[in-house]
DNA sequence: GCCGTTTTCGGCCCGACTGTTTTCAGTCG
């Protein structure tokens, strides 16, 4: 039982208790502890295993500690048996359902029987929904856009998809001269790996006037909500945009309040509350009067914070960290100066060698590293030993007549099921970087996965553990394994572990790399091109790193050629 | 259910919008 699963059980109590309409603050408390269960670096399956206490959670306390505990040893508890009993199977499913809560799903429940979306679909069209107290035909309508919605899409859109919904929705309102200032806010700005809609700011003279300018834009589907301070709509695409409007004296205050997380504002109001003053999205208020707002560091000045980066804003010790000056100084672009992993046509790529290490200096960087399949990878064309030998004096051939940038010959070697390489160490030996990946078996159990993992990263021959969980965010489970271990053996053999910059790998995941970095493992950025275009991925890479509170201390990408020489010739010297 | 420079009890963030209502409950973020 993974922490995901065992939050997924704690968010089911929260859900149920809703519909018991239990205290808002004990569903509260179930909601917090999940988020920290789900986000916690190490497996608390095996804290439990090793008779060791649950402590150390912030929002867990004891009824919650034991609760994981019986969870991991049952795979439920009491508690939720309990509640499961109460209520049908599918309720909590229909208040996934905007505009459905927990009175409303209940009161379908009772007053109709519906306990399932299929059952609710047909209650709807047969008009028995909007006969029902306190609902009406305009609440009918929305349950069936909304189960329309669910089928459709399941909710969340990589944030590589999103940021290409920004930028055509920016070039619109740039456009609009009823508009004096527009900002993204919301999951988007804290760049987290998958969105669920776009909060955007907007601060205009004419809210009326520039509602309706908005309204025009072509990919407007629907309106779902319309007021003085809110625009609500869903574009054709699915994407659901909420655009704010915004005083200028409240500006900050907004940004604040829209970028959240929730917990975070929570976390900051209280903050504000110590003090006797009020924090909400038009600003920071002793009594009536307003103190701040109209920018960000202005608040937290006032706070006695540190401006704090929209990525750390997560609820993980950042305003503690903020309070006593202890911000870590964010990676930045500007600070990589190379990417770690790409492909070229000799596996599976669509660009040759050249093409892609022409596109790499015209980003301005000083080294790329070429990283083409193993023979296990058939359908990539992956390399055996003798195309492999023949493909790296073809990348230093090339690398020779590029001045002041190191063509580096590197493989991405798989990882076999037994932990073997699929290369032979000689050849390994004579390259310039080694990315080792599973990319099979990837149904393994954890003590097989991680031995496999660490007897891979134990040869001594390997710089960097590639896509360490192998997940495709929405599409693949990620694969199973004992993460303390596995990262103390990198740490022990020099291995990096890769931020696979590939919209929909994002791998490590922050909260991993969080763990990682405590363990003292160094990080290298991959994009894992397959096409010169795609080196433009390192943007998402570095998202990761810096919403893992990443410095450019701790990844490599940020050495010169000659450092990273070093390094390397360092870490080869050990075996 | 959690938590403690206001606290081991009594608080717990705060406001907008919708749809159905005549003053508000439910939902959302």
């Amino acid at each position: 039982m993974n922490n995901a699963q065992i939050a997924n059980l704690l968010l089911e109590i929260a859900n149920l208790l809703e519909l018991q309409q239990a205290d808002a603050f004990r569903i509260r408390a179930y909601h917090n502890s999940a988020r920290v269960v789900r986000d916690w670096g190490e497996s608390l399956e095996d804290v439990v295993k090793q008779g060791r206490a649950i402590e150390g959670l912030p929002g867990v306390g004891r009824s919650t500690a034991e609760k994981i505990a019986e969870i991991v040893k049952t795979g439920t508890c009491q508690r939720l048996q309990e509640l499961r009993a109460q209520f049908p199977a599918g309720l909590t499913e229909l208040m996934q359902i905007p505009g459905l809560g927990p009175r409303r799903a209940l009161m379908l429940h009772q007053k109709l029987g519906v306990s399932d979306r299929q059952a609710l679909r047909a209650a709807c069209l047969s008009h028995r929904v909007a006969e029902l107290e306190g609902m009406g035909v305009k609440s009918e309508q929305k349950i069936l856009e909304g189960l329309l919605m669910l089928d459709l899409a399941a909710g969340r859109m990589p944030y590589a998809e999103a940021a290409v919904h920004v930028q055509q929705i920016g070039e619109y309102l740039s456009h609009l001269p009823l508009i004096v200032r527009w900002e993204v806010a919301g999951s988007f700005r804290r760049r987290a790996e998958t969105i669920g809609d776009l909060d955007i700011l907007i601060e205009a003279g004419d809210r009326a006037a520039a509602t309706k300018e908005i309204l025009k834009y072509n990919l407007v589907a629907n309106v779902i909500g319309q007021g003085a301070e809110r625009l609500s709509v869903r574009l054709s695409s699915g994407l659901q945009v909420d655009f704010r409007f915004v005083e200028a004296d409240s500006f900050g205050a907004a940004l604040m309040y829209f970028t959240g997380s929730k917990p975070h504002n929570i976390a900051l109001r209280r903050r504000a509350q110590a003090n006797k003053w009020k924090l909400n999205e038009y600003g920071l208020f002793k009594g009536d009067t307003l103190i701040a707002g109209k920018t960000e560091p202005a608040i937290f000045r006032k706070l006695d914070l540190a401006w704090i980066a929209p990525e750390l804003r997560e609820d993980r010790g950042e305003i503690a960290a903020a309070a006593t000056g202890k911000l870590p100084k964010l990676i930045e672009p500007r600070d990589i100066r190379g990417d770690l992993h790409a492909h070229t046509t000799a596996s599976d790529g669509a660009d040759d060698i050249a093409t892609m290490a022409r596109a790499a200096r015209d980003r301005g960087y000083s080294f790329l590293a070429i990283t083409d399949h193993s023979k296990a990878v058939r359908i990539a064309n992956g390399l055996d030993e003798e195309r492999l030998r023949r493909h790296a004096e073809e990348i230093r051939r090339i690398g020779a007549t590029m001045r002041g940038f190191w063509l580096m010959a590197g493989v991405e070697v798989d990882i076999l099921r037994d932990g073997q390489l699929d290369m032979d160490e000689k050849v390994l030996a004579e390259l310039d970087w080694v990315i080792a990946s599973v990319h099979s078996s990837m149904a393994l159990g954890k003590d097989e996965m991680t031995a496999r993992i660490i007897r891979a990263v134990s040869t001594g021959l390997v710089d960097a553990l590639g896509h360490p969980l192998g997940r495709l965010i929405g599409k693949r489970e990620p694969i199973s394994f004992d993460a303390e271990a596995v990262f103390r053996a990198c740490r022990e053999h020099d291995v990096c572990l890769e931020i696979n910059a590939q919209p929909d790998r994002l791998d490590l995941p922050d909260s991993l790399c969080i763990q990682a970095r405590q363990a003292g493992v160094k990080f290298c950025l991959g994009t894992d091109a397959h096409r010169a275009d795609e080196l433009r991925f390192m943007e998402f890479g570095l998202n990761v790193a810096r919403r893992a509170w990443l410095t450019a201390g701790d990844v490599i990408n940020t050495l010169s050629p000659m450092q990273l020489r070093k390094r390397l010739r360092r870490a080869t010297a050990k075996v």
